[in-house]
DNA sequence: CAGATTATGTAGATCGGTCTAGAGAGGAAC
DNA sequence: GTTCCTCTCTAGACCGATCTACATAATCTG
């Protein structure tokens, strides 16, 4: 039957984007995420064939997806998009705190283990920047900002939030978040 | 005699330095320091009693002193902190390059990793960010910006430069550290 | 019954860490 | 000057735990 397969694939892919997001690839052994999951070893590998890389790569996509679905969210009250970008921050603030800085960006921690050593994963984490890139600037040229800078804006702007989200997590603490929310208005427009 | 011992030390936490920069804390394995470095098991657990969390924090330590002889070199012939930032981020983007994006910032893998997991390792990741931060700041305020802004928008700069190296790994490109160099004139003064 | 899914068990490698033995360079004693 | 002692450091075997991956059997569903 398709549905208790399909929720033993989807508890295990949940179970790998929570763990893979606090402590990487390599720190996420697949025991652990059988363990969360409460999933036998069998079910891992009748669902992901592949191994440990399809799960972490399922698990990244799905983690994209779902802070797209935050900027969706965002994106209904933001009267602007340095009001979303300043949302957005909040939120993944209030995210990481929640998650006892165990949360911040799921895929940039994957994103440095990979980029030099595993040529399945690396493309996976550079397309989903790509998507983000790409959304943030269209969003800025409807926005009003010069066609030819968006590009080179939205990289700008996910740039800062990408640091940002390093350096609260390292030194747990929003701070640095709320710094650069700060000074993003700067960046984006004059007002 | 005290001199082999020195050189074997340094050996292994260059090894490591290097090995931790391009996989992270998890994904680097002692057998791998130890074959890079040339020493047996042994004189790892002599020089470094505390084990791989002490051999990982000195070699983090060596990083972020490595980052501020660079930042130093630069400084001599920049003309601004501006200046400063602009050369740094080319700098930083050569020495991805030539490293196939095996080097990015030696800190933030590890930040991340450990950012939740590991209470011996996060201050020390922790800190040295915030050794960073303190320089630019006192740069900043050097070369004319507002004392009471200068935290601020150091955090800002620390948080571009490494939202820009994720970006520039993951998508194994400098483009993004080229786009982000050209915006920091916007955000730091206005010529 | 057939096919899909779960449930274990296990293989083989590698992990971080510990232990003991020995190599080799000063310094002290005579 | 030679012997011997001591202390630092190297060398590598070894341990239990854990890792990913696979194999096989039991179970469930249509």
């Amino acid at each position: 039957m398709a549905v208790k397969g399909d929720e033993t694939r989807a508890r295990l892919i949940e179970a790998a984007r929570t763990l893979v997001e606090a402590k990487g690839y390599h720190g996420t052994g697949l025991n652990e995420v059988l363990a969360v999951a409460g999933a036998p070893r069998g079910s891992l590998y009748h669902h992901f064939p592949g191994g440990k890389d399809q799960l972490v790569s399922e698990a990244l996509a799905a983690a994209g997806r779902e802070v797209d679905g935050i900027v969706v969210e965002l994106a209904e009250t933001a009267p602007s998009s340095r009001e979303l970008v300043k949302a957005l921050l909040a939120a993944l603030a209030d995210r990481m705190v929640a998650a006892g800085y165990a949360k911040g960006c799921p895929v940039a921690t994957v994103a440095l283990e990979v980029a030099a050593t595993n040529d399945a994963l690396q493309p996976i984490c550079g397309d989903i920047y790509a998507g983000w890139q790409r959304a943030l600037a269209d969003a800025l040229r409807a926005d009003g900002h010069d066609a030819a800078e968006a590009d080179e804006l939205a990289a700008t702007v996910l740039a800062l939030i990408e640091g940002a989200l390093v350096l609260a997590r390292a030194g747990r603490s929003r701070t640095p978040i709320e710094q650069t929310s700060r000074r993003i208005a700067k960046l984006l427009g004059t007002d």
